[in-house]
DNA sequence: CCACTAAAGCAAATAGTTTGCTTTTAGAGC
DNA sequence: GCTCTAAAAGCAAACTATTTGCTTTAGTGG
């Protein structure tokens, strides 16, 4: 017989048997791990295994490492939870999302989670969370094509508006200002076109 | 007597003590952290530690954390050993820098050290590092200068041409091909200036 | 050359990880 | 709905890594 296969839910961590089990532990995992953060805990698999009531074991059998597990935690998070406000002026749209978006990601915990993605061996988790941002940028870019405007293609923004916000926080000695980020937003409005 | 302090260097690791043992130890991990990597072999604080004749706990009490270690081992590696290469034609420089930049960056080894040091805790070896990138800008543009020219700053060059460089490397699922760099170069010389 | 101290060695204690085996449970076919 | 199957969880015993107290070594300054 062939594969029927009605998966729940296509989030990261591939679930082969999507049963109501395996996401419970999952949830409680996460769970776990969110309680453990917030309360300034430790950070250990045997720690947040028992916190979520699971064996260690499991955690090391699903997730590999502790790595592995904290990069999942943090690309959940990282998953926007709406759409950019919209004001009908996309290019302030596009300037305020920037500028949350950068306010989000120079924190510490926004620092804490990009760490968390890119320290896991698996690379996909880093794809994903950059897909987020893409989407974010896509539907400020539709709003603007709805109204027959033309804004910079999203690889563009990502160059020239994301990717230099990450790099400094990631490897710069302080954090990327508001000044900054809106800085780059005009420019690459400015000469994207007219 | 004052202190005489002749540092041999004035490398990443501070050494309170610069005698001849401290450098000679580090030297030895350091060593052992590359000729095991070169091996294939699994990279644990208590095989280095064999590998080098040293003891775990020296390891564990100088570097705190195998992460701490790879770190350090990644950010001497990506210490230019030259300055770019001076044709007479600074952008033609720039061009050719960034395509080898972008190329060892993108390379397996290149992407592990990239994880290696910002996977550390210390946040300083990320910055160094990005001031390395700095540093070989710094030569190129000063070359243009002093023909009478106005490259754009160094600045500039990091938000249009290094941040998407590494941001691709670090988030995108492929990796910046050769036409992509040689594209951020062209656009940044095209429109910083006439 | 001696005293002083930072750093290394050593080894025991602790903590984290792996693994073989057993048990549970979701899903598939009847 | 009931059984069968296999994926995933529990358990516990190795195993490996990390921490730590104490001793020893070796640069540095007197």
């Amino acid at each position: 017989m062939e594969q029927k296969q009605r998966v729940g839910e296509k989030s990261p961590q591939a679930m082969p048997r999507p049963g109501g089990r395996a996401a419970r532990i999952q949830a409680a995992v996460f769970k776990a791990v969110d309680e453990l953060k917030q309360a300034g805990e430790e950070l250990t698999v045997p720690a947040i295994a028992t916190h979520a009531g699971v064996t260690p074991s499991t955690i090391y059998r699903r997730w590999g490492t502790l790595a592995e597990l904290l990069s999942d935690v943090a690309v959940r998070h990282l998953r926007p939870d709406a759409a950019p406000p919209d004001s009908g002026d996309w290019r302030a749209d596009l300037k305020g999302w920037l500028e949350q978006y950068a306010e989000e990601m120079a924190s510490e915990p926004g620092r804490a989670m990009i760490r968390d993605v890119l320290a896991a061996d698996r690379t996909d988790n880093a794809c994903v969370c950059s897909a987020y941002t893409g989407q974010q940028l896509d539907v400020i870019r539709q709003r603007a094509l709805d109204r027959g405007d033309s804004p910079p293609d999203t690889a563009v923004l990502m160059d020239r508006v994301v990717a230099p916000v990450i790099y400094r926080i990631l490897f710069g000695r302080e954090t990327p200002a508001g000044e900054y980020v809106a800085g780059l937003v005009a420019e690459v409005l400015g000469d994207g076109e007219g």
